[in-house]
DNA sequence: CTCCCTGCTTAGATCGATCTAATTAATCGA
DNA sequence: TCGATTAATTAGATCGATCTAAGCAGGGAG
């Protein structure tokens, strides 16, 4: 008669309380028996098991949370998804995390620190366990302020954060960058470029680095002149190419940021009417998925980007369980991968034209 | 002299409790203040903020779950993010999400059934305030059982889900198909292939009827051995380009399932000596960023997933509020983008080869 | 002076698990 | 048969917020 089941008439929901009276046992035997403990008998957890199947039981990691302060929860903070590296990175790291029965929580900065700055408040609101964070360009100490003094387990992802020390995993950029800068050399190149800057992440750093020190190893001196400053993305690659070409004494190779800005510089040396891996080498970072199908198809330094999320996943695992030091890093090794795009030797592309 | 900062003496959190002694007030009127009530007085608004700042006070979001019962925590379960499609979607789901004050707990199944169980479960035991999923091809009325039990606010993106009826946002996929198809037609085609079968999606099934339907109304019969079976990524498209070459009478035009199938199935063309958008004109669905660098560039179907995410976002808080029906439906509309890979009419091609 | 507002504040119950410390039941050796 | 030991169970406190229902001033109307 009375219409229970109505829309604003919400039913209670079914808790350990009542799995315990519908089994004849009390809460705490039952929260053992969810626990995995072997102290109940085996007729108790039967009876619990039963219990749970017959009333629907759902638990309720939410009351468990208040009284364990901890809530099984990683905070994940990317700062653009769309970029392949971070698609890979956050696939494989959220696959290790759901090994460790640990569920992620994902925040979306879009490279703004203003973004990443709620992101970690609302994480810490939420009193996750851990976070996994690849900071946002010109992030500063005091951005990261309620970061530090939460004393939570972190891991920087890729790039470094300022007030550390921080746990730091990522790609080995400088010998990534160096190989790059050796594979041109060895085919003869003595006049290379660097594309694609991108100030104010640790990576470009590193990466511009790496290649400095492959000139330097080299015995070249870098020309600050073809060391191309613009955005790392295909449009600042492409834009970048009339640029070089129309230079006298134009490089006749070139190491790009990452594989995007290489793409977009090979499109535009093109419409230059220049061919890339014959006029010009060209040499990207990352091996996205394009490089290899690519026309011509981009010789790159390969980044695990699911190696990197997995490492990233097992030392957060590990800091949780303090057995990580606070500084700890691992830089997991990239390889190069030769295809169509560094073919020519200068000289050969100094015949041709 | 007692050393109280060591490592596993860990600090006890600062509470509302405690703000409230500081301040000189109760708990209760603390959680007024914090909540903007317009009960207290401003002295004792002013008197609460000085108290957090002093004592670094973090809010506790997981102890107001138990209490409300909800945890402005929204679960989303994306079965592919490598997927361009599904990248920009989450990006924009994110952003209309953190604008509603709601917290994102990611899942990717990599379009397993097993692990988008898990994800519910796991979602469920969090006690989310509500669901976006994109479901895995092949899920069943059985593994979505404790979704329907949940009555919990879901919303289906892209794909849709047995058991419902469930709230549903995607693009436009039957009309998108329709439109390429009439593109191809207009263009003087007459022989025009489907490539890219991935059956157990609603999304496949939409864009194939869109496709029929098309051809339908400009009166061609569909020749069923030129749809063709494969998977729909790049090398699905790329082996699928041979098969289609060998025929007798081959297509003068392919509508691909999505732009990664038809960016395979070009560079598969160009293998077997043909020129998309000469020999064959080529439409794909989506417009990934790569369709319009590629060479040639792809005519496409453009479905805006940044418009299908922030729509599936309102969608989802209208139904938390009980502002939606339970089978409400959105689709977003779609346009074609024409551009060079679809450029020649049949006749052309056939003069050239 | 009493009664009733209104504006502000608060004590104490509550959400649903876990954890501690203790109790009860079962087993065993002497 | 008894005390000791082990196995199984449980009552009640606890986590940190919110919510309910009520209390306490102070002012205005009757």
């Amino acid at each position: 008669m009375d219409n229970r089941n109505s829309k604003t008439e919400q039913k209670r929901r079914v808790t350990l309380e009542d799995v315990a009276r519908d089994a004849g046992l009390s809460r705490s035997t039952v929260s053992l028996v969810l626990r995995g403990s072997s102290a109940p008998s085996q007729r108790a957890v039967n009876a619990v098991f039963g219990s749970i199947q017959r009333l629907g039981y759902v638990y309720n990691r939410t009351a468990a949370n208040l009284r364990t302060q901890t809530t099984h929860t990683i905070g994940l903070i990317i700062p653009n998804i769309e970029n392949r590296f971070f698609a890979e990175f956050t696939v494989s790291a959220e696959l290790e995390l759901d090994r460790a029965e640990q569920t992620v929580i994902l925040a979306h900065t879009s490279e703004s620190v203003a973004r990443q700055q709620k992101a970690i408040a609302m994480m810490l609101e939420h009193n996750v366990d851990g976070i996994l964070i690849c900071p946002a360009p010109n992030t500063r100490r005091v951005n990261v302020q309620p970061l530090i003094q939460s004393a939570k387990p972190v891991v920087c992802v890729s790039r470094r954060m300022p007030g550390g020390p921080w746990r730091y995993v990522a790609q080995d950029n400088v010998t990534g960058s160096r190989m790059a800068v050796e594979h041109l050399v060895q085919l003869g190149h003595k006049r290379i470029a660097f594309v694609g800057v991108y100030p104010n992440t640790s990576a470009y750093h590193e990466r511009l680095s790496g290649f400095r020190e492959g000139m330097v190893r080299a015995g070249i001196a870098v020309d600050e002149r073809i060391v191309f400053p613009g955005e790392n993305s295909f449009e600042g690659g492409f834009r970048t190419a009339p640029r070089l070409c129309a230079l006298a004494d134009r490089p006749t190779a070139v190491c790009c940021f990452n594989d995007m800005t290489a793409l977009g510089f090979m499109k535009g040396l093109e419409s230059c009417g220049l061919l890339p891996g014959v006029d010009i080498a060209v040499v990207g970072f990352d091996d996205i998925l394009e490089a290899a199908v690519w026309q011509p198809s981009l010789s790159t330094v390969r980044s695990r980007a699911s190696v990197v999320g997995c490492e990233a996943a097992r030392t957060l695992m590990r800091a949780i369980a303090e057995e990580a030091t606070p500084d700890e890093e691992i830089l997991v090794a990239v390889d190069l991968v030769v295809r169509r795009s560094s073919g020519s030797s200068p000289v050969s592309a100094a015949e041709q034209s």
